[in-house]
DNA sequence: ACCTTTACATACAATCTGTATGTATGTTAT
DNA sequence: ATAACATACATACAGATTGTATGTAAAGGT
């Protein structure tokens, strides 16, 4: 069969990331080897090193693309919300839902700033689903009246407890009781 | 000079573990050799495998230790405080300085995590830093008549954003503004 | 003093990563 | 259409790293 240079890429690439997507969360990154990754999508090395520079880039890849899917998801749950508050609340739960699908935690929350370093996955964060999360809460403390002096804290400390809420519900915690705090946080910062 | 079994031990395991702690700090767990490591402290691998199971039994060594000396400091700076609410923000303050400290918001925050997991990590946090935040927000809950039924997810929510104001605060965020959010949140849970 | 256990050093085998080199397939220009 | 080139991929290789196995010296018990 006969395809295009452009054709051939695009799907090494995205079968080299869907290999390695699914060992990073089975195995985590440090146990899983170029090897194992190659074997499971049928090629070489040889393909790998050709359209990644090294295991880091292949792997900041896989993280690239779940952290644009969240995002994605996150937008459609709250693009049609009524209130500010109703938009932070329906994103928060879209959140739970797409960290939800499996090994995202992991791919998100655990190994990529330890691989990738804090500044790059803060970066990834905030060009993805942080930007929501930051119109939300601006929109909240002007309906509220207060003054935004406090916008780019108040995001990232809440991006940061969503992040342990998703966490703590993967390993057993209660989802509703997460939810509730959450909306306390967001009530009680609304409010003078 | 003639040394006791105990006294050799309790030595070597202190300077693999300050040698370790050093390096890993410097270049992280990935890129940290026990070459490189027996090499600072002057000894062999051996000596390293004797006293450890492995390299990544050695990290979990390190991590302790620092989780340990940052909840002592902790306590020490929240035990005369005069209120709930008080002795939180000077807890959060001396959390603060003390992950201030060179290189351990990567150890606490960032690889060990990644390393160890999220549930060992989880379980070094609780027993350590997480427990005096817990108890302070038990009392202020009760000082607000408030049900304390979402303790343990305000817990781990605030723990979260700790954190991630510590590593914004290395990364040269205004550490003023997250005290203020912190203590907007900490207000606003605790009022109706 | 002898024997056992513990502490540590040295030697070894098995990977793994990244690169260098070789080959086949696609692309462009004449 | 075919020569000339570029891109995609495979194979081969060198260096480094981890954990273990084995060997030696020091400490502890009897």
């Amino acid at each position: 069969m006969r395809r295009s240079n452009s054709e051939r890429t695009e799907m090494m690439r995205a079968a080299l990331i869907a290999a390695a997507r699914s060992l990073f969360i089975e195995k985590g990154y440090a146990d899983t080897t170029t090897p194992d990754i190659v074997e499971a999508a049928g090629v070489t090395r040889g393909a790998l090193y050709h359209h990644f520079e090294d295991k880091k880039a292949l792997f900041a890849a896989v993280v690239a693309d779940e952290a644009r899917k969240v995002s994605e998801e996150i937008e459609a749950a709250s693009a049609a919300s009524a209130t500010a508050r109703q938009a932070i609340l329906d994103g928060t739960r879209a959140y739970f839902d797409s960290l939800a699908v499996p090994g995202r935690t992991r791919l998100l929350l655990l190994e990529g700033p330890a691989v990738l370093g804090s500044t790059a996955m803060r970066q990834v964060d905030e060009r993805y689903s942080e930007a929501s999360l930051r119109q939300g809460l601006k929109e909240l403390l002007a309906v509220g009246g207060k003054a935004p002096d406090l916008l780019d804290a108040f995001t990232g400390l809440l991006a940061a407890a969503f992040d342990r809420a998703a966490l703590a519900i993967e390993a057993g915690g209660n989802r509703e009781d997460y939810e509730r705090a959450i909306a306390a946080l967001i009530d009680g910062i609304s409010v003078k």
